[in-house]
DNA sequence: ATGACCGTCCACGACGGA
């Protein structure tokens, strides 16, 4: 049976809620979407998803962070945190859909907050991890989907779109998100793409979208079993270019 | 060479984002 899936960090789903459903109205083949800093609380969440027919379930704060899901089939929350993750900031909710466990993540940054700014990052990451050792144990099939806050390689930021010492850049960034790939788990972009520069995120700042200075900084990590299912990773790039759009665009699991 | 945006809130400036 084949599923189709997304993720999108939408800054803000209030201000952006017309988009989000314009492109699901566009997109009818995509069963589930993954939203990240949707920057309210559960009550906050626009109607119109659900008077649309869609299910919808949310992990959300005030002001900032937030995840959501929304669905074209009946949503089961498996649990709206991470595990091992000792914090109040809304950044991870996950869910079961046809056999398969999909995680939504919201990475912290790691550049504000000093010492403890970064340390958090890496907590999140290491609490990935084991989520990722877990759900093996369980032997389940399962997708990471989401804003990692990491360009995992060299190739994966435009020249100069970020300082040398990054939170995005930092040697232990890319351990943590190694770490995840030792697991077992396939990076669904290189699985396809095993070379060449393929952005998920250009900076409001300095017509960054229009010089393609971006960053790959939304990944979907799958394990063994999903990933042979693994037919297409689309980057819905065109979305950058609509007006008052996200700073992110949608990415696009496809499994056979 | 430099600066350049955006959304949120006990809202008109500070904070976080990346």
């Amino acid at each position: 049976m084949s599923l189709t899936f997304a993720s999108w960090n939408i800054n803000s789903i209030r201000t952006r809620a017309h988009l989000v459903k314009d492109w699901l109205d566009r997109n009818p083949d995509c069963t589930l979407l993954c939203l990240q800093e949707i920057k309210c609380e559960a009550h906050q969440f626009p109607k119109l998803f659900e008077e649309a027919g869609f299910h919808v379930a949310v992990a959300g704060q005030k002001a900032y962070n937030g995840v959501a899901l929304i669905s074209r089939v009946p949503l089961t929350v498996t649990t709206d945190h991470l595990p091992g993750f000792e914090s109040d900031e809304a950044r991870y909710i996950e869910t079961e859909l046809e056999g398969v466990t999909i995680g939504n993540l919201y990475l912290p940054n790691g550049n504000s907050g000093g010492d403890a700014g970064f340390a958090k990052k890496l907590n999140f990451l290491e609490a990935l991890h084991q989520r990722s050792l877990t759900l093996q144990k369980e032997g389940r099939s399962f997708a990471f989907i989401g804003d990692y806050n990491v360009c995992p390689t060299e190739e994966d930021y435009a020249p100069k779109a970020l300082s040398p010492d990054d939170a995005l850049l930092r040697p232990e960034s890319r351990a943590g998100f190694r770490r995840l790939l030792w697991s077992g788990l396939t990076d669904a972009l290189r699985c396809l793409h095993p070379a060449g520069r393929h952005y998920t995120f250009w900076d409001y700042q300095a017509g960054a979208y229009q010089r393609n200075s971006g960053l790959r900084i939304d990944h979907a990590l799958l394990s063994p079993r999903l990933a042979d299912r693994l037919t297409g990773f689309t980057i819905d790039k065109d979305e950058r270019g609509r007006e008052k759009p996200s700073d992110h665009v949608p990415v696009v699991v496809s499994l056979s």
